[in-house]
RNA sequence: GGAGAGGUGUCCGAGCGGUUUAAGGAGCUGGUCUUGAAAACCAGUGACUCGAAAGGGCCGUGGGUUCGAAUCCCACCCUCUCCGCCA
């Protein structure tokens, strides 16, 4: 959510703002709203104020026994005209709620311009996309040949977009989670975080999921309750409503959870394999900074993402991405993407952001500086990374022309000292 | 799911519908005393929020009754105890 006194003062900015993200916001209702607001609050203020006094009178004279009737009357007026004007600012209120909520963050000024993925620059790139000397197959072929996905089961029992892991599969998927952990918590001094996989409307609120992006999420039919499309969300919210002390600054958290997508609008893309799936499982990081360290630390936490896909040996590259691809919550944010020799080409593992104070905003998270004042927190998250994506980057770069897929060495610890997965 | 109890400031904990601008304690800050510390004593300190200010709001949340609500009514949420069910 953006600082109303920024919209009041600044609407050109943040009209000009949304337009870079490709955002078309009508900002003349909200002042006008905002305006007579303001113009009814004081006057029911002023209300308010006479009320809190005429009536201590009149407690003062039922206490000495004097007649107090004329106050009342008089003040049973001053009530009901209260109570009709509270009533239009709440009205009031609510419009302003709902148009705050759908503004976008403004991107930082470092961001570059752009409309689609086509503008998004790439900043650095690591590894090499490795030259086969056979005919390299997609990771969906490699999996069902080893029999370690199961496409089709999958599909019968849940439905499309949802894949069954089996034996050294399943095992694949765990030791990854449990590495990209055990890298978070013991390298980059992250604390793990076990969240729950539904949370409340408020939490989605927080982190922007909602109301924008509700045909994003799997709603439950019974309660007030959503699956959770990254544990950005619960993690985040941990600290909603709170103020924290400047010394618990800053705050790492990595959680894995699995991760539920409506994946609305998607149909036809990526129908096949791993890449996107109703389920898949991620470690995420999370962390809560001061204001002035959160630039720094978006470096970090990119720096962390990257570590993992280095010790695996899966060349990938960064993007910055442009305003008009980072997304609606975002104030700067680099994608890490994959080589996939099935796609030929690089495809999203990773993406790691700083929302600066937007979502503490939303979720009224705060810190307390140091002789001061509470004041809004910045928030980061960034995937620690994808592990279904990392399954399949790794069947596709490691895989031998046997059919055979070699594992990462940092893998094998996970994996019985396993060196290579191999049809059964 | 059933029955009961309860949600008050950083914490504990009072609070007949009208000097509560929330008692009292703890904590925290300063001081006295002491070689220093502890203890004791004295003084100060009450979140947060809207507002330029005056002022308004805030005692789980949201409504309601009343001239006036922490205090009464309704709904919801959460916590605890017991029972039931259950991985």
């Amino acid at each position: 959510m953006i600082d109303i006194k920024i919209i009041r003062a600044n609407p050109d900015l943040i009209v000009e703002g949304a337009k870079k993200k490709g955002i078309d916001l009508d900002i003349e209702p909200f002042l006008k709203l905002d305006e007579a607001r303001r113009e009814k609050l004081y006057q029911v203020e002023q209300l308010k104020n006479k009320r809190n006094v005429v009536s201590e009178e009149i407690g003062k004279k039922k206490v000495a026994g004097e007649n107090a009737a004329d106050m009342i009357a008089e003040m049973k007026e001053v009530s009901k005209k209260i109570k009709e004007m509270d009533d239009e600012i709440r009205a009031i209120d609510n419009e302003i709620e709902q148009f705050l909520l759908i503004v976008p963050n403004v991107a930082h000024e470092s961001v570059p311009y752009g409309t689609g993925e086509e503008d998004n620059i790439e900043i650095r790139k690591w590894g090499e996309p490795r030259e086969f000397s056979f005919k390299a197959k997609p990771h969906w072929e490699i999996g069902v040949d080893l029999d370690i996905l199961d496409f089709e089961r999958g599909a019968k029992i849940s439905g499309a977009r949802f894949t069954v892991y089996k034996g050294l599969g399943a095992r694949l998927e765990r030791a990854i989670m449990q590495f990209y952990l055990d890298v978070h918590t013991s390298k980059h001094g992250y604390t793990e975080i076990f969240p729950p996989f539904i949370v409340n409307t408020a939490s989605m609120i927080g982190t922007a999921n909602l109301p924008k992006f509700e045909e994003d999420l799997f709603k439950l039919r019974e309660g007030d309750y959503y699956l959770i499309p990254t544990a950005e969300v619960p993690v985040t919210n941990l600290h909603r409503d709170e103020i924290l002390d400047e010394d618990a600054l800053p705050i790492y958290y990595a959680a894995y959870s699995a991760c539920f997508r409506a994946e609305a609008g998607a149909a036809g893309r990526d129908t096949r394999g791993l890449i996107r799936q109703h389920q898949f499982n991620k470690v995420e990081l999370v962390k809560f900074v001061k204001p002035e360290e959160s630039m720094d630390e978006l470096e970090k936490l990119t720096n962390d993402a990257e570590t993992v896909l280095k010790m695996l040996g899966l060349p990938y590259h960064v993007l910055f991405m442009c305003t008009g691809d980072m997304g609606f919550a975002q104030y700067k944010k680099y994608d890490l993407e994959v080589w996939l020799p099935s796609y030929n080409t690089y495809r999203e593992i990773s993406s790691c952001s700083n929302f600066a104070d937007f979502q503490a905003r939303r979720a009224n998270i705060k810190y307390r500086p140091k002789g001061g004042k509470p004041e809004f927190l910045h928030t980061l998250n960034g995937s620690g990374v994808a592990i279904g994506r990392t399954v399949a980057a790794i069947l596709e770069n490691f895989q031998e022309e046997d059919g055979s897929v070699v594992i990462p060495e940092a893998l094998r610890p996970y994996m019985f000292g396993l060196e290579k997965i191999t049809k059964a």
